[in-house]
DNA sequence: AGCATTCCTAGTAGCATAGTAGGTTTTCTT
DNA sequence: AAGAAAACCTACTATGCTACTAGGAATGCT
């Protein structure tokens, strides 16, 4: 159970273009420097992202990517899903709950429970993580690393 | 970010041997025959489990495995954490919250709030919920399947 | 003795991750 | 107009993990 770097990229990504919100086309070298993620690989993430409408690219020299809305409309759940798929922990919780094909063995339904309500608690959190939280935040703990601990 | 077959089915399994806690020894072979997983495969997690303390198995025929506690002294998240390892959802979670090495760049620490935040939140979940909490799930939704609707 | 059962070790196919590589197109600057 | 800087696109690949399979050895009930 682990996040994995396309997510991780994802959001440290889009936290480093809502930190230089509004100051027109980052380009992905000087996010690929900051955030220490290979070029050609950032590459690939920022296409996914930008067909998933949270950035917007120019093209040609001085092109960069930015944000396509305010740092306060995207959450980190946007980023995750948009990277990682929906977040569900076992693949029968991507059927519909009205789909009783899965209930031949109750013992399934029960163990369904538990990971439904835990990826209702991972989604509650993600979704209430926005880009705007976490500039913050970095403005808050200045050059002291406090790993998060101030975050809400 | 997905729970593996390793974690899914140790709960099925210790979940089958608490609905038949006192019983005596449980075979394998049955085990798997109920929760459809392959019997050399349970085989394994099954070792992983009696090593980490949570069965005990019974050698020779009429063996078996037993748990080597309550049902309502295991929880959840002590079998995903055996089966699949600490729940952490990144690697630099794994460290000493003390150790200042990985905060060269103020933006990981940034980001790894919300991962802590996320394993917090699922580790608190898994904890909640025992292996006596699901056979009573079992019990209250008799054969109409809710697909866990009525856990807590 | 015979059989059921746990225990142990070694392999393996398939898949996903995390990239690398290299070329094409667009657009700004000079 | 030339050149450079950037996004865009596609194909390839190494590595590692997952989810098994296979088969034999040890143990202990009947």
């Amino acid at each position: 159970m682990k996040i994995s770097t396309k997510g991780r990229y994802g959001v440290a990504a889009m936290y480093d273009l809502a930190m230089h919100y509004g100051e027109g086309p980052i380009s992905l070298k000087s996010i690929a420097q900051r955030q220490k993620i290979s070029e050609n690989y950032l590459e690939q993430l920022m296409s996914t992202l930008r067909n998933a409408g949270y950035v917007k690219s120019i093209r040609g020299a001085q092109g960069g990517y930015s944000l396509s809305k305010e740092p306060e409309k995207i959450s980190v759940g946007d980023i995750i899903r948009t990277m990682e798929g929906p977040i569900v922990l076992v693949d029968c919780l991507l059927t519909d709950a009205e789909d009783n094909d899965y209930c031949e063995r109750a013992e399934i339904c029960v163990t369904r429970g538990v990971w439904a309500k835990v990826c209702d608690s991972i989604s509650s959190v993600l979704d209430s993580i926005s880009l705007a939280d976490l500039c913050q935040e970095e403005q808050l703990q200045g050059d002291v690393c406090d790993n998060g601990k101030n975050l809400f």
